[in-house]
DNA sequence: GGCATGAGGCTAACGATGTTAGCCACTCAC
DNA sequence: GTGAGTGGCTAACATCGTTAGCCTCATGCC
């Protein structure tokens, strides 16, 4: 056993991230001229949208610090001075998928309010359009600590709306969801399998 | 986008596995004795059986060629003679998980005929207790042509029987079912929440 | 003007990884 | 007895993340 397994919150759960932010490369950016405070300093964005650009077009594998210094045009070792190793790119861009799924989400849940089908149609789409990305933020322990305050709550709120607040709904309905996307995304279907269909089934299931 | 699909059979699929029995460390095994035919021969079981103690001990990352090979009092290079690659272990992990959790459910299905309930505390349990094992067959396309044919259906059948050959039913159930135990071992619920009662309201949701 | 400071590059190098090449010893069938 | 596997070995390579230490330049301060 071991490790994989991890601990804390989760839906419905009030994110309790308590990162410092004094890190390297980390900026709570001024707030001054109105801007929502940015995590990352703006060489540090570039940076982790290089890697985003990587690990969307070329997969896990190609996510090299040597090949994200090479798209920048600078080395390897130079990575370093925004970010303090690998894994905080990594939760950068898991930051980011969080942010975008959430959105994508509450702009269902605000153009169909009520329905879990538009719901996961915005689950679905969000998670094919960015596999990698999905999976890179979804296969493995959350990194709480390190996330914006608040986000994984914002991510998981839509569902638990929709299901009026039943958490043991809301969690199967996610997890049903999550395992559709993830075993499609790992080529775990037959190729002519009717995905749509099994969606359905699934959505009709847990309806009310 | 790239690759992270893959491609052909799942639930219900004929599994067309075509691998060479000519590889290396790949003996058919002699059938003289009565016995079945095995995949490996007996030093190449060996080895899978020290990097499957390493992988569900100690996680993925510490399953590596240089620590099998220090286990078994050999050296990483001699690995070779025996599996062409460090891929052709884990795909024999994976074939013992395939097989081992195929017969979990064998068992459910004769103890407890029809139940669905049974049938997942069976999946649960087994992918639980061996969650690196668990990971590591799941969350990579399934390498079909390396597996002993018609396994991949094997382990499918019980709940398609159980679906009542209701495939959409049945793609939905393991859908829900993966994804309640993947998100399980990485420690996505919070840490109180209450997955028995998550279980029981999805699979009463799939009740006929 | 002079200068300290910090930001952001660089090279060289380390240890770990998977993997290859090439060598050697032992067993065993003919 | 000998030739052919079988199953070890050492040395080495490329690639990975990462560290140490150096250099350059812009900026702000006296």
């Amino acid at each position: 056993m071991a490790d994989g397994r991890a601990a804390d919150a989760g839906v419905a759960d009030v994110g309790v991230a308590v990162g410092s932010a004094a890190d390297v490369g980390v900026a709570v950016g001024s707030v001054a001229d109105g801007t929502v405070p940015d995590r990352l300093t703006p060489r540090a964005r570039e940076i982790a949208t290089a890697a985003r650009t990587l690990l969307e077009e070329s997969g896990p594998a190609a996510l090299t610090l040597r090949a994200l210094a090479d798209r920048l045009g600078i080395k390897a070792p130079s990575l370093y001075k925004h970010f303090p190793d690998k894994h905080a790119v990594e939760v950068e861009l898991i930051a980011q998928m969080l942010e975008e799924s959430a959105a994508a989400l509450e702009a269902a849940e605000a153009r169909a309010p009520g329905s879990v089908e538009a719901l996961a149609e915005a689950y679905r789409t969000y998670a094919i359009d960015h596999p990698h990305l999905y999976c890179l933020a979804t296969e493995r322990p959350l990194p709480r600590a390190a996330l914006p305050a608040g986000l994984e709550d914002r991510a998981a709120m839509p569902l638990m709306r929709v299901c009026g607040g039943d958490i043991d709904l809301a969690r199967s309905v996610w997890a049903f969801a999550h395992g559709m996307v993830i075993l499609e995304i790992h080529g775990r279907f037959p190729n002519d399998a009717d995905l749509a269909a099994a969606w359905k089934r699934g959505l009709k299931a847990f309806h009310p």
